[in-house]
DNA sequence: ATATAATGACTGACTAGTCAGTCATTATAA
DNA sequence: TTATAATGACTGACTAGTCAGTCATTATAT
């Protein structure tokens, strides 16, 4: 292959994130796709054996970036809980510049079934389960600093991607109300209980 | 004279419901839902204008259960703290019952586009809106009672949802944890900092 | 007898996936 | 240097399958 391949390829995986996070797996077609990369229907199938294999791909760029984000905020210093925030922000700016208010791939693929969903969990669930670890090592890190409670360190970094994947739907479903990241987050780092 | 059966249409919307829950809009056929039905595709046609009517039939339907099952939860005694956990058994067997994984229609159509999006969120913000409005009188309830910390109640509310709709995914995700309901609104509850 | 309910074969629009052919670029022979 | 050959990335018309929605026909209740 030459080197102009691996552009196209990239080009092709870079639109199709962006269309399947707007319309979801069904709803996009791969003339879509083609179209908004500039090139034929035919030539997507040169880089990928089918639809279902582009998705996965999508897929795998899409953790991939999560998954660097994570990797550098880890490295740099600052409390476990600053931490914790510049990863919201972060993924906040991410799913914004997809232009998408939802984060596609991050927890589910809902609609998918049988086995295009078994296919797209073996890649997905270990790159979630990167995920949970890299935020699960922060928690641990804030609990030895007595900064959290002793919880369970996954169950923390799962029940925190959740909130961050919550604060995308608050603006449909909370018009009237203040919202934005840091009023979620107050919630899931104060919890709704009045301290005694 | 023989009446167009309102029950054939109860029975519809209830497969219907299990069916779109499970493999979601686009993968539901209507075959599927008139076969499971036992009725010919062309009676479900008389019932209802198109896929998308009965679609939004369906989460009428699913939206009115919940409302129902908020409603009698909120009139029953106990604290603001104790309904809410009735609440999260309720939602949780509830979509236990419904065999599917997630909850269908609680916050997102995720993968329906315009037209047919625009349409279901009509029905659906409403609803939504109905039953945050009844969960943030329990959370106004907590806040007076001193139980719960002043916060945004209609806030508290949807994440509460959230919360709970970070259940049903736990299990998928965190296979070497101890997941359940309890844990989870442990952490909503008293939060991930440690008191001071 | 007649109106209403139900049926399911059929249609037509849509789209995933194919493949024979094109053409710009690169390699090579004279 | 220039003509010719080879390459392979790309094209887009085409096929084959799917499924929402229709409607002529049949069944049934009153």
């Amino acid at each position: 292959m030459r080197k102009k391949d691996s552009i196209t390829r990239e080009k092709i995986i870079k639109n199709a994130l962006k269309i399947f996070a707007q319309k979801g797996f069904y709803k996009t077609t791969v003339d879509d796709i083609a179209g908004a990369t500039g090139v034929a229907k035919g030539t997507v199938y040169l880089y990928f054996k089918d639809k279902q294999d582009l998705y996965i791909a999508t897929m795998e760029e899409h953790f991939n970036s999560a998954l660097d984000m994570l990797t550098d905020i880890e490295k740099l210093p600052g409390t476990p809980s600053e931490k914790m925030h510049r990863i919201t922000n972060d993924f906040v700016n991410y799913i914004i510049h997809l232009r998408t208010n939802y984060m596609p791939f991050t927890f589910e693929n809902l609609t998918l079934t049988g086995k295009t969903l078994k296919k797209i969990n073996i890649t997905a669930q270990p790159k979630i389960s990167a995920m949970i670890d890299i935020i699960s090592r922060i928690v641990e890190e804030g609990i030895n600093n007595d900064e959290f409670r002793k919880v369970d360190p996954r169950l923390a970094a799962f029940h925190f991607l959740s909130t961050i994947r919550a604060i995308f739907f608050s603006n449909s479903y909370l018009a009237n109300s203040v919202i934005n990241s840091e009023s979620i987050l107050e919630l899931f780092f104060k919890g709704l209980n009045k301290r005694r």
